[in-house]
RNA sequence: GCCCGGGUGGCGGAAUUGGUAGACGCGCCGGACUCAAAAUCCGGUGGUGGCAACACCAUGCGAGUUCGAGUCUCGCCCCGGGCACCA
C-alpha cells in the first residue's frame, strides 16, 4: 500500500518555493495588493500545535488570495520584548538577549518546517536597535506633538525585592516571588495621549464593518463614552469644594453619602490627622492595581468626618473614603444614590445611610419608609425583588427595599427633583438635562462627558525593553535625546543578582551629560510597555530595510492590513493601541491610513487534556499512555490522573510539541487537522485520534491521484460530448465544491470547506464505469481537489499536481473556475409537514410553482396518513424547501 | 464585580441565516482481505419503544412569538476570554 512520503517531499517543495522567492513580496501599485497578516509571536521558547493553527489559518488567506491574483504580503516577525526573558534571566542566569535569540531561531526554524508562505526577507526582531531606534524618534515626535507627557501613577510595589510588580506576578495580594503583601506606591511615569482621539476611536469602529461584532463591542465599552455632569458640592465649614463626576444627574436628590477614591487628594488630607483612615487607606492600597481586583473585593468605606452640602435641598451628606471608587476615572469621587444604583444600596445597608427613591413608575403609589415597615415581613418580602413595585390591598405600590430600582430610557417616571420641575412625568433624559440646568443656575456643575478610557501609561521599570529616549537634568528638567544620538542602546553588561531594574543599577549607562546644558544628567532607566512595539510593526514590514521607520510610498501601497488574525484576547488592548498609534503617527506626518486592520478574524485557542501523577505533578501528553482502561506513566506505570481540558500551556505542560507531530505525519497532517476540525474563531481541542483522521486521508487523496481506478486522459484533454450519470453527478459535485468552497474561505469557514473537499473525494472514489467521459470526469474531479487543497496541504499538492502532469506549481495556479450550468440541480428534495412534524419528502422539478408542490405535497401518501381525514385549514409553501399542511 | 462570547449524538462539529437537526470527520459495532496483525475496503451508528412499517423524545434549563424555533424574545444555569504592568 503506497503511502504519501511527507519526509522527502516536504522539505523538497519547501526548497523549491524558496529557492523561486514564490513568496517574495514587490510593491507593484500596477497589481491590487493583499496583505494578510497573523499577529506575530513572543519568543517564548518552543512553537507548539496551538501556534500553528493562528498561522495556518493565515497561510490559506495568503496562498488562497495569491490564487485569486492578489499581490500577496504575507510577513512575519517577533514580539521579542518581554518579562519572561528577564523572568529567565534570573532562574537561568541566561542573559535575555541570548534567550530570546535563541527562541527565535528555534522558532524561526520550527515555522519553516511547516511550510508557511512567507517573505522571510521582512522578518523583523522588535528587540533590535535597527527596530527600537524608530520606535524612539515615534516617541520623540509625540513629545513634540503633545502626545506623550509625565504624570504620576500607582504601580505594584513589592516592599521586600523593592521591585516593582506586573499584575501577573501579584498572587492574591503577594509578590509572587518574596511572598510578600503588595503595595500601591506612586511614581512618576510616561503616558501616551490615548484620549485624546478617544471620540474618533469610537466613532470610527463604525466603519470597521470587517471586524467581529463582538470586538467593537468590547472597544466601544472599552472606551466607555458616557454623558454626564460633573458637580461641585460645598465642604461645610471649609472653603473648597468637593467635585464629583456622575452620569445620573437626573438622581441628585436621591444623594445620601459622597465617596472618595483612597487616592483622592482630600481622602490624604482626612488621612494625616486620622489614623485610622490612614490605615483604611494603607488596606485599600493591598488590594493591588487592577480593577478586578477593587470590583470583586468587598465594598468598604470610612466616614472621613468631612460633609458635603447638598446643592439644592442643603442636606449635609457624610462623605466616605470607599475602596471601589477608581481614581483614574471621573474626578476620584462620587456621590451615592442607593435607591437607584445596587452598589450604593449595598454600601448604605452597610453603614446605615438613608434610601431615598426619587423615580418611579407614573402608574403606582409610592410607599414612604413608615408605611412599609408597617407592613407584615411576607408582604414586605414582595418588594425585595424584581422592580420594587408589588400589590398591597390591591393596589400597585412602590418601594425600595433589597433591589435598587434602575430607570429604562424607553420610560417615563415620576420624578423628585425638588422646585425644579412641576411636570409629573419625566424622561431619563429630559429629567438629567432638568437637573444640569438646575446645576449650572446655581453654579454647581455642568455637562461633562465621561470616558472609562485612560490615557496609555508607557513606563516599565524593567531592563528587557526598548530604552524611552530622554534625559533628566537638574537644571534643564527632562530633555529629550537629541535624533542624532539615536538609537538609545540597551547596555549589554547587566546583570540580574539585585532585584529591580538593571538599567537603574547599571555603574555608567545612566550617566550622560544633558545635551542641552552639557552639565551631569541621567537617562531615563524605564523602557516601554512591549504593546508600544507591536503598536506599529505592521508598518515595519512594509519596508523593513527602510532607514526611516518605513518608507512612505511603500506603506500607502501596502497599509491597511487586509486581513489581520490573532487571538480574542487581544480584542481590546493590542487591537485599541494599534488603532491609536496610526493616528498618534498621522498627527506627527507619517501616514494619513487611519486604521490599521480593515479585516480582523479573531481565531479559538488549541486546547488538550491535562495529566498530572500522585504527587500532583504535571505530566507532558508524551510521558503518559493508555493501558488497560486507564492511563498511566509509561516511565514506570504508574496511574495518571486525567484532568480537564485547557488551553494549551507550559505551565501545565499540556502541550503536544511541533517536532512530534511533523516527525510522525508530516506538517501537511498537521495544518489539515488544525484547520477542519473546528471553526477557526472557536477553540479546537488536539487529540491524537484526530491526527490519525487527518493523515489516513491525506493519503486516500493521494492514492486517488496516484493510482486512479483507470487510466486518466492526458492533462488538457478536450471535454467529451456525453457523460454517463455517474460522471456528470461528478462533473456537478466538483463544480458545486469549487463554488461553495471559495465562498468558504471567503468567510472563514475552513472546516466546512475541508468537508466539501472531502466529500468530492468520496464521490470521486465512488465514480462508476471507466468510459472516457468517467475518465475525463475524474480528472477534472482531481485536479479541481489538489487546487482546493492546495491552500491547506501545500506539500502534498505539490507533489500530485506534478502527478497529474501539472506544468507549474499550484503555489502558482490560478483558482479554479466554475460552470454555472452544473452548479444548480433540475429537481430538489422538498419536505413536507403537517403542522410542524415532517411527515414525508418529496421529489419536485426546480422552482415549480406552488399549486403544484402544494398538490403533490396533498397526494403523498405519508402526508395522507398524518392528516388522518382532517380538514385541511392552511397551506404554507415555501418554493424549493418545504410544505407545511395545517389542520 | 463589570464588559464580551459559547453551550447541538459517545467526541469535534454541520444546518442554505426562521424551513428535512446531526453534513463531514473521530470513535464504536459488524463484515471482507490475511496464517495472523497492521493497513485498506464495504455496511451500520442520536435516544426510547417496535419483528417491521412506524411512533414518540431530543439542540444547557424554563417561558414566549410563529404554520414552523438550534436559529428570534424574555428570565435563569454552566463554561471560556478581557479588565489597562502576561503577551
Amino acid at each position: 500500500m503506497a503511502r504519501y512520503n511527507f519526509r522527502d517531499s516536504e522539505p523538497k517543495w519547501q526548497a523549491v518555493w524558496s529557492e523561486r522567492g514564490t513568496f517574495t513580496a514587490t510593491t507593484d501599485p500596477s497589481r491590487p495588493k493583499f496583505y494578510v497578516l497573523e499577529m506575530f509571536p513572543y519568543p517564548s521558547g518552543r512553537l507548539h500545535v496551538g501556534h500553528v493553527r493562528n498561522y495556518a489559518i493565515g497561510d490559506v488567506v495568503a496562498r488562497y488570495k495569491r490564487a485569486r491574483g492578489f499581490n500577496v504580503l504575507h510577513p512575519m516577525g517577533w514580539d521579542a520584548f518581554g518579562l519572561p526573558a528577564e523572568n529567565a534571566a534570573i532562574a537561568s542566569r541566561v542573559h535575555p538577549a541570548e534567550w530570546t535569540f535563541e527562541n527565535i531561531r528555534v522558532m524561526g526554524e520550527q515555522l519553516r518546517m511547516i511550510g508557511l508562505a512567507y517573505d522571510w526577507d521582512r522578518e523583523v526582531a522588535t528587540c533590535t536597535p535597527d527596530y527600537y531606534r524608530h520606535e524612539q524618534k515615534m516617541f520623540l515626535d509625540f513629545l513634540k506633538a503633545g502626545l506623550a507627557y509625565r504624570k504620576e501613577s500607582t504601580v505594584n510595589w513589592d516592599p521586600v525585592e523593592h521591585t516593582v510588580l506586573a499584575n501577573e506576578q501579584v498572587i492574591e495580594g503577594r509578590g509572587w516571588r518574596s511572598g510578600a503583601l503588595v503595595e500601591k506606591r506612586k511614581l512618576t511615569q510616561w503616558f501616551l495621549r490615548i484620549t485624546e482621539f478617544a471620540d474618533e476611536l469610537l466613532d470610527d469602529i463604525a466603519t470597521l464593518d470587517r471586524w467581529p461584532d463582538r470586538v467593537r463591542v468590547m472597544q466601544a465599552n472599552w472606551i466607555g463614552r458616557s454623558v454626564g455632569a460633573r458637580m461641585r458640592f460645598r465642604l461645610q465649614g471649609r472653603d473648597d469644594r468637593l467635585e464629583v463626576f456622575t452620569t445620573r444627574p437626573d438622581t441628585i436628590f436621591g444623594a445620601s453619602f459622597c465617596a472618595l477614591s483612597p487616592d483622592h487628594p482630600l481622602s490624604e488630607e482626612a488621612a494625616a490627622t486620622d489614623p485610622r483612615l490612614a490605615e483604611f487607606i494603607a488596606e485599600c492600597r493591598r488590594l493591588g492595581t487592577s480593577e478586578e481586583a477593587i470590583e470583586t473585593a468587598e465594598k468598604q468605606g470610612y466616614d472621613t468626618g468631612l460633609r458635603a452640602v447638598h446643592p439644592f435641598d442643603g442636606r449635609e451628606l457624610p462623605i466616605y473614603v470607599a475602596n471601589f471608587v477608581l481614581m483614574e476615572y471621573g474626578t476620584g469621587a462620587i456621590f451615592g444614590c442607593p435607591a437607584h444604583d445596587q452598589r450604593d444600596l449595598d454600601f448604605a445597608r452597610k453603614y446605615g445611610l438613608t434610601v431615598r427613591p426619587v423615580l418611579w413608575p407614573t402608574t403606582v403609589r409610592r410607599l414612604d419608609d413608615e408605611a412599609f415597615a408597617a407592613l407584615p415581613p411576607e408582604t414586605q418580602a414582595l418588594f425585595e425583588t424584581g422592580a420594587g413595585v408589588a400589590t398591597v390591598d390591591g393596589e400597585a405600590q412602590f418601594h425600595v427595599a433589597g433591589t435598587a430600582f434602575s430607570a429604562t430610557d424607553a420610560e417615563t417616571y415620576g420624578y423628585d427633583l425638588g422646585d425644579l420641575t412641576d411636570r409629573p412625568a419625566l424622561s431619563v433624559s429630559e429629567a438629567k438635562e432638568i437637573a444640569i440646568a438646575g446645576l449650572a443656575a446655581r453654579d454647581s456643575g455642568e455637562p461633562s462627558i465621561g470616558y472609562r478610557l485612560r490615557d496609555w501609561g508607557v513606563s516599565r521599570q524593567r531592563y528587557w525593553g526598548c530604552p524611552i529616549p530622554v534625559i533628566h537634568c537638574a537644571d534643564c528638567g527632562v530633555v529629550p535625546v537629541p535624533e542624532a544620538d539615536l538609537p538609545v542602546e540597551l547596555p549589554h553588561d547587566v546583570n540580574f543578582d539585585r532585584p529591580g531594574n538593571p538599567l537603574d543599577h547599571h555603574p555608567t549607562w545612566k550617566h550622560v551629560p544633558c545635551p542641552s546644558c552639557g552639565r551631569p544628567a541621567v537617562r531615563e532607566t524605564d523602557t516601554f510597555d512591549t504593546f508600544v512595539e507591536s503598536s506599529w510593526y505592521f508598518l515595519r514590514y512594509c519596508s523593513p530595510k527602510a532607514d526611516t521607520a518605513f518608507d512612505r510610498a511603500d506603506a500607502d501601497y501596502w497599509m491597511p492590513v487586509d486581513q489581520y488574525i490573532g487571538g480574542i484576547e487581544h480584542a481590546v488592548l493590542h487591537l485599541l493601541y494599534s488603532r491609536f498609534f496610526m493616528r498618534a503617527l498621522g498627527a506627527c506626518g507619517y501616514t494619513d491610513v487611519k486604521e490599521p486592520f480593515a479585516a480582523l478574524m479573531t481565531q479559538g485557542m488549541v486546547c488538550h487534556e491535562t495529566y498530572s501523577d500522585a504527587a500532583g505533578d504535571w505530566l507532558y501528553p508524551e510521558e503518559v499512555e493508555s493501558r488497560g482502561g486507564g492511563v498511566v506513566r509509561i516511565a514506570d506505570g504508574a496511574p495518571v490522573t486525567v484532568g480537564r481540558t485547557e488551553k494549551m500551556s507550559k505551565s501545565r505542560k499540556n502541550v503536544v510539541g511541533l517536532e512530534r507531530v511533523v516527525d510522525t505525519y508530516g506538517a501537511d497532517t498537521a495544518r489539515l487537522l488544525l484547520l477542519s476540525d473546528s471553526p477557526p474563531e472557536r477553540d479546537l481541542e488536539w487529540t491524537d485520534a484526530g491526527i490519525e483522521g487527518a493523515w489516513r486521508y491525506l493519503n486516500r487523496v493521494w492514492r486517488l491521484v496516484t493510482e486512479p481506478a483507470h487510466p486518466l486522459p492526458p492533462r488538457g484533454t478536450a471535454a467529451p460530448k456525453a457523460f454517463s450519470e455517474s460522471a456528470l453527478a461528478l462533473r456537478r459535485k466538483t463544480h458545486k465544491t469549487i463554488k461553495a468552497v471559495g465562498e468558504d474561505f471567503e468567510a472563514f469557514r475552513l472546516n466546512r470547506a475541508v468537508a466539501r473537499i472531502r466529500e468530492l473525494t468520496n464521490q470521486a472514489a465512488e465514480l462508476k464505469g471507466s468510459d472516457e467521459g468517467a475518465a475525463w470526469a475524474l480528472r477534472e474531479a482531481l485536479e479541481t481537489t489538489v487546487l482546493l487543497l492546495g491552500p491547506i496541504t501545500p506539500h502534498l499538492c505539490e507533489e500530485m499536481w506534478q502527478a497529474l502532469d501539472g506544468d507549474s506549481l499550484v503555489a502558482d495556479a490560478p483558482w479554479p473556475d466554475w460552470d454555472s450550468e452544473l452548479t444548480v440541480d433540475d429537481t430538489v428534495t422538498v419536505a413536507v409537514q403537517v403542522n410542524g412534524k415532517l411527515r414525508a419528502t418529496i421529489e419536485l422539478p426546480r422552482d415549480a410553482d406552488k399549486g403544484t408542490a402544494e398538490d403533490l405535497a396533498l397526494a403523498d401518501g405519508g402526508v395522507q396518513r398524518a392528516l388522518a381525514g382532517k380538514a385541511v385549514r392552511r397551506v404554507v409553501v415555501v418554493p424549493n424547501r418545504i410544505v407545511n399542511v395545517v389542520v
